[in-house]
DNA sequence: CGATACTTGACCATTGTGATCATGTTTGTA
DNA sequence: TACAAACATGATCACAATGGTCAAGTATCG
């Protein structure tokens, strides 16, 4: 699982738009650029893909903005990542695989599946949590 | 941790060469690329890498080759993908990170960690086994 | 000597990522 | 109604990494 910083810019949206609600007034894209240091132009093309996975709807017109249409409790950090189109990252081999080959590549699909089942106990709403409250908090042995 | 076809190829050498044994003639990087079809002079690229973390010797001239010097029990995919020069894909955000950074970059670092753990636990030698007892024609076709 | 085979360093093409720009269209408000 | 705020869309770009290639050189065996 690559994570780029496509991924981590859309979680941090996402956090921020929890943080307002789904019935809050909308939140401007300058605004979000502004307390992360986002590049402005490249988090509309993310938060593009956040509309197109149904997580969050845009206001347009003035006093416009972006709001989340989805439970947080409901989404994990896998799904955000899969969504942005992150790579799995297993060197699929060429068309001709020997045995070693596959063997080799059963290794590679059990890593990456280590890392999907770490980022798919992380809810967005523990996202919002932690950035809320110190890091006492909560989870995580 | 991103599994690149470097790493793969690494991975087929070794598993190749530990087969062969330390004792054995060397094996010649012809043989090793029209069994797997590698191209040549990439594979001869990372057999340098191999050769600089001490894992193999070359043996040059006439009926040279590669052979392993490394216990197959001492060396885990973990260490090979290192090597080969794999980067962990665990997004470093840039220079200000907030305090949502710092969360999110935890939970990058525990998937790539999760991954980690689970290519250490493959041992070079646990390869060469699972080749030998399946399909036999594997390396002697 | 010549064939085999490794050594080395440079080179190249493709792809993906991160980012930008220009030109729209929509909507609230004065 | 006019204007400004704010999203929409598609094209484009620079850069680095990856996968792969080449050429000229050196060592060794027979």
């Amino acid at each position: 699982m690559v994570i780029s910083a496509r991924v981590h810019y859309a979680c941090l949206a996402l956090t921020e738009l929890a943080t307002h609600g789904a019935d809050s007034a909308p939140v401007a894209v300058r605004e979000m650029t502004l307390r992360h240091g986002i590049p402005g132009p490249f988090l509309v093309q993310i938060l593009r893909t956040l509309r197109a996975a149904g997580w969050v709807e845009s206001i347009r017109g003035s006093q416009g903005g972006y709001r989340i249409t989805v439970d947080p409790s409901q989404l994990t950090l896998l799904d955000i990542a899969e969504a942005v189109g992150c790579q799995d990252a297993t060197c699929r081999a060429g068309t001709e695989s020997t045995k070693a080959d596959e063997i080799l590549q059963e290794f590679w699909d059990d890593a990456a599946e280590a890392s999907r089942r770490v980022l798919a106990q992380v809810r967005l709403i523990d996202l919002v949590e932690r950035c809320r409250h110190g890091d006492a908090t909560m989870f995580y042995i």
